[in-house]
DNA sequence: GTCTATACGTAGATAGAC
DNA sequence: GTCTATCTACGTATAGAC
């Protein structure tokens, strides 16, 4: 199954997203398509177990940041969009199927996408996080402040994606902006002067 | 042509961005597909078309708008940009098609692309008008404050593509974030309390 | 677990008649 | 300008043998 979705990856990278094909993955393992039945129940199935994996990793690229957070959240929030944003660039196909919908007919089901959904979580827990450090205003967790910051870094990778799909995130025009992009978020959402205590 | 342009879009809403086929225009408009053939010399050609039909007429959307620059350039931009975004929801089809690259092997030629190189440079003199009116720090209009601009609002459309896509743009939980994400982009270009004259 | 054979459907594009 | 006929190619998926 590994192989299968490695081989799918390469056939996308050089074909597109959308141009995956079943007959072009069976060849290049040297098997027959219908061999492939074996593995994954239909074309739908791989890009699924693909939306998963991209999931997951992007789970696993975040996670050694967020023990960062009880020290200096806007650090550790800084290293871990840095983070990811280097796994998109290193992995702009999976990253396509993550933060586009290419695929015509195509929707992750509910199981792939759970990762998706315990990311949204954790940076929430990261912004409530950085709020309890005074680095950020209370308003920066409201369901507007969160979805303000899904809009900087989709727009982040969606502009460099379509824009210079081929570079390095540290080289990209608008990945570079990563930094840039999260002090205006910072700053937005500076905490009023009032007293703490 | 403009039939068949009208056609493919309905059938890119229906079947998906990358799934357009001309059999299947052809079927809609009562003809055979080598009937398509005296219109477009091949499918990537409609493809383009379609590019830029969208980019000019996100044009048309902003172009009533850039009169306003000269009063209020902060208002006129912003109503410039809620414009374009009202018209990305109701357009969603065109609005993949020139805001991701949801079609293997297709990239819009020079000609479809130019609309986009002018929208890009009345961007530009926005924010410069914006900078002379004392509205944003000079920095707005520098690559990366351009970049940043851009960033925020591909970001609102791809999330609001991606998550909703079948919403109004008043409606949408990303495409309402329009005003909130100008106000952030104006603070962080709030121009220093230095005396101008 | 892999194969052959096959069903079944689709597509883009061209030649050449009318 | 539209058609028929055709070329050429590809794809997903299943049945059933080994």
């Amino acid at each position: 199954m590994r192989e299968v979705l490695d081989t799918a990856i390469e056939v996308m990278a050089e074909e597109g997203v959308a141009a995956l094909s079943l007959s072009e993955v069976a060849r290049r393992m040297g098997m027959r398509p219908p061999s492939l039945y074996q593995y994954f129940p239909s074309k739908m199935a791989i890009y699924d177990a693909l939306f998963e994996r991209g999931m997951r990793q992007m789970g696993e690229v975040l996670k050694p940041h967020l023990s960062g957070l009880a020290e200096d959240p806007r650090s550790a929030i800084a290293a871990g969009q840095t983070a990811m944003i280097s796994w998109v660039m290193a992995n702009p196909v999976l990253a396509q199927l993550l933060y586009w919908r290419p695929v015509p007919g195509f929707e992750p089901s509910p199981n792939a996408f759970e990762p998706a959904v315990q990311q949204l979580e954790s940076l929430r827990n990261a912004l409530q996080a950085a709020v309890d450090a005074g680095q950020l205003a209370p308003d920066a967790v409201s369901e507007e402040g969160v979805a303000l910051f899904t809009v900087l870094f989709s727009g982040v990778i969606s502009q460099q994606l379509s824009n210079e799909p081929s570079t390095s995130a540290d080289k990209g025009r608008f990945t570079r902006l990563t930094p840039t992009a999260l002090d205006m978020f910072f700053r937005y959402y500076t905490p009023t002067g009032g007293q703490d205590r």
